[in-house]
DNA sequence: ACGTTTTTAAACATATATGAACATAGAAAT
DNA sequence: ATTTCTATGTTCATATATGTTTAAAAACGT
């Protein structure tokens, strides 16, 4: 049997089922477990089913959005030391964009020690939370609500974006790799920050260790878009060094430590 | 089982429930208290649930995130009265514009009851509670974030609006006077009433009886861009007269005690 | 306020799952 | 026929998940 012929039959076989795991599915197609890995390592990376301990989940984006908002709270940590690192490149006056992820979403609190910012966000809690800051002005960006996500997307915060120039912007993503850049799972998602990028004279991303090397299905920006990354552990030397070449300015926690 | 999966079971037994026990869900799910406990404070790490002593506790995170002001404490039962009134003008496959008052928030955990709705809306609030709502297709307005009202008010929000066109209409407002209209405190909202009536086929009023006979700094709208009023007491006869005369249709509770 | 009971979170132990490295076999290309 | 490539299996160090124990914290009854 054909790699591709395997697939088929265990996104079939997920399709009746809320979860099945590797020795079922090595069993019934007659392969190893490590073969069965491998496949859902695939299918994952292509964002058609959502890999757990010991098997996988469809993708019914209710059902997998939620386990991904769990495995992000264990990054919590993380996320506030990228928020330290990332509140030292903003500066007084500047007129700023986040998106609407969590990890940018830790970044708020810190604002408070800024004056005269003016933000512009498309994430519902990002606004709610920087409308307790009152110097800051903050604009919504609007557009069609995803429940999933409490951000706007589409048409209405494309074109909000479109009337503005900010300084820098903030956003994050969901996987990196050096050969396809950012990607997101969101085709919406992914077109907003695209669009959020080239309104900005200066992009960060912030995104903590665990998305490296990941790619899923929508592609963002390449790397010749990124100014500067902010992450919580130091990068590997390929990635530094290929950072180095595309002129992407790196930061991680323990720069600090010298 | 795994991890994820049971992550699931938990949300879905807490959808239905006010609480549960560590034990009761380690007995349900064949697993020991540690893990339950485990799970919990992922989730609770997570936001979808409150961790209690003993067990969990469901949190509308999205709702109960926001503290309730203390205006839409008072005048509850008038409020909900109205919602009830007003829920029974709007059909299936309609859509609607919203405003972001208090008043006519209470009217969106009704629209559970209809499908096929489209409506947009400049209240944060309103947006978060739709999204509760799966089956309801939500944009908000996008805007300047006026922090008090959590609402998207100024250029942005116009010019959100200014792009559709909805079957109706539900505003509120802080005074109602025969002689000078609707008028508002602030003059962003009071722009962007004008501009939602203007776009709305059908626009229906909902205020409280303490609205009437006063009168703020802001004009809204006089009286024949006002289709319907929905109150929750039965207004005086000179009000009466003066609604049929201007051709607003009006309801309040005591219509149904027929 | 006090002591008792329950609940919790951390530390540890164990079992299972994982991905990387390597090896092998068969298919495709030369 | 030989080489190259791909798929698969095997092994192993590591990561993850769960259960158990224990000390501290919280809730409770008196």
């Amino acid at each position: 049997m054909y790699p591709t012929e395997r697939h088929q039959k265990i996104l079939d076989r997920l399709k009746n089922r809320k979860s099945i795991s590797v020795l079922e599915l090595a069993g019934e197609l007659h392969t190893g477990e490590a073969t069965i890995r491998r496949d859902l390592a695939k299918l994952a990376n292509a964002g058609l089913l959502a890999r757990t301990h010991g098997g996988a989940m469809p993708v019914n984006a209710l059902v997998s959005e939620i386990p991904l908002q769990v495995r992000e709270a264990d990054q919590k940590t993380a996320k506030t030391d990228i928020a330290t690192l990332a509140i030292q490149t903003i500066f007084d006056n500047e007129t700023l964009i986040l998106d609407s992820s969590s990890t940018v979403l830790r970044l708020v609190p810190l604002l408070k020690t800024k004056t005269n910012l003016t933000i512009f966000s498309n994430g519902v809690r990002t606004c709610l939370m920087l409308a307790d800051i009152s110097k800051i002005r903050v604009y919504g960006t609007g557009g069609r609500l995803r429940e999933n996500s409490l951000s706007f997307v589409g048409y209405g915060a494309l074109a909000a974006i479109d009337t503005i120039i900010a300084d820098q912007c903030f956003i994050s993503c969901k996987s990196l790799s050096i050969d396809h850049g950012l990607t997101d799972l969101d085709v919406d998602e992914a077109e907003l920050r695209k669009k959020m990028m080239a309104k900005s004279k200066k992009v960060t991303l912030l995104v903590d260790h665990t998305k490296f090397n990941q790619t899923t299905s929508f592609h963002i920006a390449d790397w010749d878009k990124i100014d500067r990354l902010i992450t919580d552990e130091k990068p590997n030397d390929e990635w530094l060094t290929f950072l180095e070449k595309m002129k992407v300015d790196v930061l991680w926690p323990a720069i600090s430590d010298f």
